[in-house]
DNA sequence: CGGCATCCTTCTGGATACTG
DNA sequence: CAGTATCCAGAAGGATGCCG
């Protein structure tokens, strides 16, 4: 049945979905990746500042995880003393568009919440 | 400076975006929402099985957590035995686009990896 | 500056069984 | 069918201190 396939089709979008949140899993990924996405090119100390509520452990960790995923390029510049520089791949600001619609979305949340 | 402004701008984006996830935080939030988002009106038991590998204890909380924050709307039929439906508020319409976006990425992301 | 190591608490979420 | 209850392991993540 036609029925059948419409299923099957749902469910590996549902997939797909799940398997992106995979990779942005952790209570920061997003919000760091917003940061790279609206500067470009960031500094970790400056990552850290946009961040609010971040500690550097967390931040440390997940940008690990992102430049593992190929979403993030990590770049040491040698300065004195050491600075590291970080920004989106091609590959990750593919995600500019989804970022760019939770923030929209976000900021209307917000003032659904505040507006009680 | 314009310079601050600018920072602080992109402070309140980074944000607005933290704002939104925190509302659809959880591993399966994201993936009810969508299995919501392709089906319109699904029941406990569908969405159950639209979303693979989660269990009836975290449908049951995340479904109520998303009920809570006004994106799911949901609705007991008196058949027997009984009959629950759920779907999106107009509100949570709103995430449409972000969801498909997302499913776009999570497809092309998938390939990434398995082409490794 | 940009981390890593350690400790410790809280939260997450899976398995299983039970209820109206 | 649509949940709730309990139990419990392991992951997440905050605080703090140290290092090149």
């Amino acid at each position: 049945m036609a029925d059948d396939k419409f299923q099957k089709d749902c469910k590996k979008k549902i997939m797909a979905v799940h398997d992106a949140m995979d990779v942005l899993n952790g209570k920061w990924k997003i919000s760091i990746v917003a940061s790279l996405c609206y500067h470009n090119k960031r500094r970790f100390s400056e990552i850290l500042n946009d961040v609010n509520g971040i500690s550097n452990k967390m931040l440390s960790k997940e940008l690990k995880e992102l430049e593992i995923n190929k979403l993030v390029k990590r770049t040491v510049l040698d300065t004195q003393p050491v600075t590291v520089q970080y920004e989106l791949t091609e590959y990750g600001k593919k995600l500019q568009t989804v970022i760019k619609n939770l923030t929209d979305w976000g900021a209307e949340h917000r003032k659904e919440i505040i507006g009680k």
